[in-house]
DNA sequence: GTCGATACGTAC
DNA sequence: GACGTACGTATCGACG
């Protein structure tokens, strides 16, 4: 069937503009818009349009400056790099043979829907390439719109998902919300959501105007002061259908390309891969220009898995003495022993081994049971025999050792007296430091991405939910089948991970210097854990109880009635159906949110709010902290062991889990209580040794900003420093205020924050607040300089990088959606901070770790809790380990700007902060 | 009963 | 929409 593909010109010129970077012709000339509009073109003739129209505006009046004066007053001249252009891409759109439609008195937007209705009532199915959203209004079975620059086709249902209405209510909706650019001034604060809203309840614009007086609030005050410019809106934003043309769509047929001016052209403007296709030869990725390989290289790392990688292995099931001995045999001739631990639990602190799998070449493996047990199971090995004829090979540091997550088998085996020497690698770091911020990391994952592989779930072979059972009473030969794979998978991966990485030095120093070394230090603390008082808690956890019961009573009593307080939905009912308390905060789901911002701005109205305040900060206290803490002290120990995560968090920062000892309070006098039960032993103190301001020496460092490098160097409270230069007010004059500001603008950079996430934080207006920014960036514009450059680069790389060379992926920073890419450009300003503080620390722990390898009777490492390292040690020994541990971590890295470590000592965690 | 999504809140 | 990185708890509704 034949097709009409109608192109909108100057929306994809204006967008090409500000989408790609400005780019320049060989000659220095700016092609970046041209570039986009090319590649639009050649997209659009692959796909073989019977009839094809290239439209653009023409100079003068429209009918909608007729009706309206103001139309587009406000619009900006067309850009002196984007007007230049403008003509080269006239004589590449002719080149290419294109009908180009450019009536005068006409906009291009009613050419095209003029044209598109045309085609539609002769039968002919219609494409409208375009970046406009206003075209949604011509949408209906037959008439679609494509986007070639972020490949999205909208149809009906395209429609109503991305606007929330139908495609005949487009027109009510654009007018409601009117449009800034064309200087069309909507419902003030109504925006898509709202109007989509409304228009689901009153069908209409003509529903809503005359339902204007029953809608409430502001916005409903806004909509009846707007009821007046809403007809002429409509007006305004309607695609017209009816403009006199002199070609019907059947006469847009495409020209024979002229292949001589558009090799001139596309030589002229250094567009390698269509001057390449011209020719008639396949794009060549090497030559092509920066933006699209810079879009294939987000997905170039799915290479397809060579399928012999995915082979079926052998895999052996050893219950005998000679089949042991022979398989020792084996590893000891092995260059690198792919090893598995299987147990009856996942916290490595209290699993019972039940077997070990070994590999030392694809594709074979054995696993040898050592505690299975239910009824009928064949006579293994006594466990006591097995380890004492592995020791030698895993005790060698001399032997390399290979696994996935190997820090669980590391544990299982010390507490079965086997001491892990020269565990050199680990798959999961190996695609951790590939890939940080990517795909999670387990093995099923990794074997499906790199292998084709896919593996035997643990479900399989242990079902899941109420009906798992223990690895011990699975059957030996489903087992051997998982467990086997297991250290056979890891084998086959680690020869695909480590060949990527040897192509990669910096991140196989990253994998070699700072993430192998830190595995043996992470199992050693986790081993270690801290002593916690059990009593101390649950009298703390008795007190808070008391104390949420009387909140709760006194909030039923308020209420009239009993509610459910640990319920959202039933608060949020609560105060705002019933008591009409307004709402001043959404959940992301579009509820009235319940939270403490809500809650604090509503204090003053009602008594509820507070107290639910009160009753929340106890019950957080109490569910998560002080009852959840005591149970989960390990019996054997008496200690809490917590699980560090080191291929989690995806700036290389740790993780902490089960129980999770980074987030302990220390704001509320209450909060900070529970660190008094984190205690040392008879005779010990808690030392805590944490970097002073680390991410912000890092802004210092990576910028070069003279100022605040200058800021450090005083040696002053930083933040004071920073106010008293933007504020430009002396030192010991800086208000309490300007700390504040100061300190919020120095965090909130780091994080990408906004005029208005300050403002918001400040609770000052927003114009004031980007008064403070501007200010700051005016004292400090390297700073500024550095954050552009971030984004710059995580644009052009799709990652960005720590001062250790460390790589951040940012998977959305191409994102079509503008939400995610923000965010994702946030995320890229804080990756390089928060990633070189998680490098830095790692290495002091590594480092630190060393030093106590010859104190471990005096001391031990215990605790990181992201900038902070928290050590118990003998009294006598604080000293000497306050020295060594502060140059150590002082020295982990050398910066343009001092790394200052401040430490605190005491009998509890508290205590020593 | 189990699971996942959502809301909330703690840390750095 | 609006401030980055984590983890844990409670509720609630879908699902089997």
């Amino acid at each position: 069937m034949s097709r009409l593909v109608l192109i909108d010109g100057s929306s994809y010129l204006y967008r090409a503009f500000h989408a790609l970077p400005p780019l320049t012709a060989p000659d220095g000339s700016p092609t970046g818009a041209l570039f986009g509009i090319v590649n639009m073109l050649r997209a659009t003739l692959k796909e073989n349009p019977d009839y094809v129209a290239f439209v653009v505006d023409a100079p003068g009046p429209t009918f909608r400056d007729e009706l309206y004066p103001q139309y587009k007053a406000n619009r900006p001249p067309m850009p002196d790099e984007l007007r230049a252009q403008v003509e080269p891409m006239m004589q590449i759109v002719e080149a290419l043979g294109f009908p180009i439609l450019r009536v005068p008195g006409v906009e291009a937007d009613d050419v095209i829907g003029t044209l598109a209705l045309q085609a539609h009532e002769a039968g002919i199915p219609v494409t409208i390439s375009t970046g406009d959203k206003d075209f949604a209004q011509l949408v209906r079975p037959g008439i679609t719109l494509t986007n070639t620059m972020t490949g999205s086709i909208t149809d009906d249902a395209g429609v109503v998902e991305k606007f929330g209405v139908r495609p005949d209510q487009v027109v009510d909706l654009l007018a409601l919300m009117g449009d800034t650019v064309d200087n069309v001034p909507g419902v003030e604060k109504c925006g898509p959501k709202t109007a989509a809203k409304w228009l689901a309840q009153y069908d209409s614009l003509d529903g809503v105007m005359a339902a204007a007086a029953d809608i409430g609030g502001k916005i409903g005050e806004n909509l009846r002061a707007a009821l007046h410019r809403l007809p002429l809106n409509r007006e305004l934003v309607t695609i017209k259908t009816d403009v006199a043309l002199e070609q019907a769509p059947q006469a847009l047929k495409l020209r024979e390309r002229d292949a001589d001016a558009l090799r001139g052209l596309y030589a002229r403007y250094g567009f390698n891969a269509a001057l390449r296709e011209l020719e008639g030869g396949k794009p060549d990725p090497a030559t092509r220009p920066a933006q699209a390989t810079l879009a294939a290289a987000t997905h170039a790392a799915e290479e397809a898995p060579d399928p012999a990688l995915a082979a079926p292995g052998e895999y052996e099931c050893i219950t005998g003495s000679d089949a042991l001995a022979a398989w020792v045999e084996r590893l000891q001739a092995a260059d690198l022993v792919s090893f598995d631990t299987e147990t009856d639990s996942l916290d490595p602190m209290r699993a019972n081994l039940v077997g070990l799998s070994f590999a030392v070449e694809p594709g074979k493996a054995c696993y040898i049971p050592v505690g299975h047990d239910y009824p009928g199971v064949p006579a293994q090995l006594p466990r006591g025999q097995v380890l004492d004829a592995l020791r030698p090979v895993l005790q060698d540091a001399g032997k390399p050792k290979l696994g996935q997550h190997g820090k669980y088998d590391l544990h299982v085996l010390r507490r079965h007296g086997v001491e892990v020497r020269g565990y050199a690698e680990d798959t999961m770091l190996e695609s951790f430091v590939f890939d940080a911020g990517g795909l999670r990391h387990d093995m099923d994952r990794l074997a499906r991405k790199h292998l084709g592989y896919q593996t035997i779930k643990y479900e399989d072979v242990a079902g899941k939910g109420a009906r798992q059972i223990l690895f011990s009473a699975v059957a030996l030969d489903d087992a051997t089948r998982y467990a086997a794979e297991d250290a056979d998978i890891t084998l086959r991966l680690h020869r695909v991970l480590s060949a990527k990485l040897a192509g990669e030095p910096t991140l196989q120093t990253v994998y070699r210097d700072i993430e192998m070394p830190l595995v043996p230090v992470l199992a050693r603390m986790e081993a270690t854990g801290v002593l916690v008082d059990a009593a101390e808690l649950r009298r703390q956890s008795a007190d808070l109880s008391q104390r949420m019961l009387a909140a709760q009573q006194r909030a039923h009593e308020i209420a009239g009635r009993a509610f459910n307080l640990d319920s959202p939905k039933q608060l949020g009912a609560l105060l705002f159906d019933e008591l009409k308390l307004p709402v001043v905060v959404k959940t992301p789901g579009g509820a009235p949110s319940t939270n403490e911002e809500a809650l604090e701005a509503i204090a003053d109205q009602h008594e509820l709010p507070r107290l639910v305040l009160e009753y929340r900060g106890l019950a957080k206290l109490r569910n998560t902290y002080t009852d959840k803490l005591p149970e989960m002290i390990n019996p054997d120990t008496g200690r809490l062991h917590t699980s560090y995560h080191q291929a989690g968090a995806a700036t290389g920062r740790l993780s902490s889990n089960d129980p999770n000892l980074q987030n302990i309070p220390i704001r509320t006098a209450d909060g900070r209580r529970i660190r008094t039960a984190f205690i040392a032993p008879e005779g010990r103190r808690i030392v805590a040794c944490d970097y002073s301001q680390i991410e912000l020496r890092i802004m210092a460092h990576l910028s070069r900003d003279a100022g605040l490098l200058r800021a450090f160097e005083s040696g002053q409270d930083v933040h004071k420093a920073t106010a008293s230069e933007v504020f430009d007010v002396p030192l010991d004059e800086v208000s309490g205020d300007q700390r504040r500001a100061a300190k919020a603008i120095n965090f909130g950079l780091m994080y990408g924050m906004s005029a208005w996430g300050l403002a918001r934080q400040l609770g000052i207006g927003r114009g004031e607040a980007q008064d403070y920014i501007a200010l700051y960036f005016g004292k400090y514009p390297g700073v500024r300089d550095f954050m552009e450059r971030v984004r710059q680069q995580a644009r052009e790389q799709g990652y960005v990088e720590t001062v250790f060379g460390r790589r951040l992926q940012l998977a959305e920073i191409h994102s079509r959606n503008q939400a995610q890419r923000a965010g994702a450009e946030r995320a890229a300003i804080n990756a390089p901070m928060q990633g070189t503080a998680a490098d830095i620390i790692k290495r002091a722990m590594v480092s630190v770790d060393a030093w106590l390898a010859g104190h471990r009777d005096q001391a031990a490492m215990l605790l990181q809790v992201h900038d902070e390292l928290v050590f118990e040690a003998e009294a006598g020994f604080v000293d000497t380990l306050v020295a060594e541990v502060r140059r150590r971590m002082e020295a982990a890295a050398s910066l343009d700007v001092a790394l200052v470590v401040d430490v605190g000592v005491g009998r509890n965690w508290d205590e020593a902060h």
